[in-house]
DNA sequence: GTGACATATAAGTCTGACTTTTTGTTCCAG
DNA sequence: CTGGAACAAAAAGTCAGACTTATATGTCAC
């Protein structure tokens, strides 16, 4: 999925990240870029590329006689893509995926109204075939081929809608369903009712009725909260 | 606001992610480290750390035996406050200001039902304290005042909402209505429906009503983006 | 044309020396 | 005892140079 290691200071922050994130420093913690460099047996060139990618991040802060201090969490930027999938491999992953839930449901009912008004006919048909696919994978534990169609589902909804804020979350929405289906329970078929919304939600954008395809979204997202809640009360 | 430059790689970035954010390279770009380098007048290493934070933005892509590759925008992390601060302050500002009050459109009356339900006392007072002082600034060209107090309001909802995705678009909204005021056309005093909504938001928000909160942050939102359509249509 | 091989190129890495800023301590004056 | 100025140490920051490695591209035989 993504893009692990390239490079020697790419390989310390596949360590150094996850363990930040997870906490196993906690924020006021002060790191040595030496130690670190011993540590992960790098040159001091090499964790120092390391540290400007964390501080770019806001997971720490360097400065002169001090060291690299940890910051504390709510200075981080937890919407880079890196940050959430440190995040979602940690322990705090269940509020994390709360969180990002929480998000997509305020996100994806405005995309799909705006993607009912400037889908393209292309992407109309995107949305259709995705919601077929879904449809064919929803019985028999066809669980992965499902993921499959419905994360293209709410991709092309986001990014049909132009907003370019909306279409970058994509990458968040197909951890959020990735999470649910592998991670937490989910060894039925999906709900046939949440199939049915997303065959609708492709009819309204198809039929440019915006109203019908934010409220039909809003239903599938207020869904996946309530399936959070049963999970996690 | 930010933190301009601590350091060389700082001082470089301050030029080149501007010059990146603004389309000076068009995408597909390549740039070489050692050519940047000596352009800026600096070693090796230090331009190495910039290209390394430029590439956690993914803005670049450094591959070797061809240089440093400019991505295209839709690779961005348009997340990033710093890259939202670099396109703001570019040419493309109008375009980037839309894609973020669209986005405030989405997140802030859920961030806000989400506050009637969960915001402290002490919030609630916060937020009652933030409309009075918007209301006492709006007559009487006292923008600087009123800006104040209205950042401070959306500030204590996303906050208030208890969700952090919400809660660290606090800046976001900061930066845009920041802009509405200093660079676009706000000579007039604020609409004074726009702060009786405020004030009714913090109403909504102590009386725990929150789809009342709700609908009245849409209100408030609504009108952000019909100020954008007259402004640009 | 296709595949294997050679080559040049630019990023990647390491090392060591030096600079700069900041903090905490010491020490003297009041 | 207090307060401030001078000092020393510590850690990041910077630089220069040598070396390594991957890889795009060109070349040649087949």
């Amino acid at each position: 999925m993504s893009t692990p290691g390239r490079g020697l200071h790419g390989r310390v922050l596949d360590t150094l990240g996850p363990a930040i994130t997870a906490g196993a420093y906690p924020a006021g913690s002060v790191l040595r870029t030496d130690e670190l460099a011993q540590r992960f047996e790098v040159s001091r060139s090499v964790m120092r590329e390391a540290v400007r990618v964390l501080e770019s991040m806001h997971l720490v802060e360097s400065r002169r006689r001090v060291g690299v201090t940890v910051l504390p969490e709510c200075e981080w930027n937890v919407y880079d893509p890196q940050v959430i999938r440190w995040r979602l491999a940690g322990s705090e992953r269940p509020r994390q995926l709360r969180s990002l839930t929480v998000l997509r449901s305020a996100v994806e009912p405005v995309a799909a109204g705006l993607a009912a008004r400037h889908a393209t006919a292309e992407q109309c048909a995107e949305l259709t075939e995705c919601a077929l696919g879904m449809v064919a994978n929803s019985r028999g534990h066809r669980l992965e081929e499902y993921l499959f169609h419905d994360v293209a589902f709410h991709r092309v909804i986001l990014t049909a809608s132009g907003n370019e804020m909306f279409a970058r979350l994509g990458g968040v929405v197909a951890e959020v369903l990735a999470g649910r289906t592998h991670h937490d329970v989910m060894f039925e078929d999906p709900d046939p009712a949440a199939v049915t919304l997303h065959v609708q939600v492709a009819e309204a954008v198809r039929a440019r009725d915006a109203e019908r395809a934010e409220r039909l979204t809003r239903e599938i997202t207020e869904g996946a909260l309530q399936e959070l809640d049963i999970l996690a009360p």
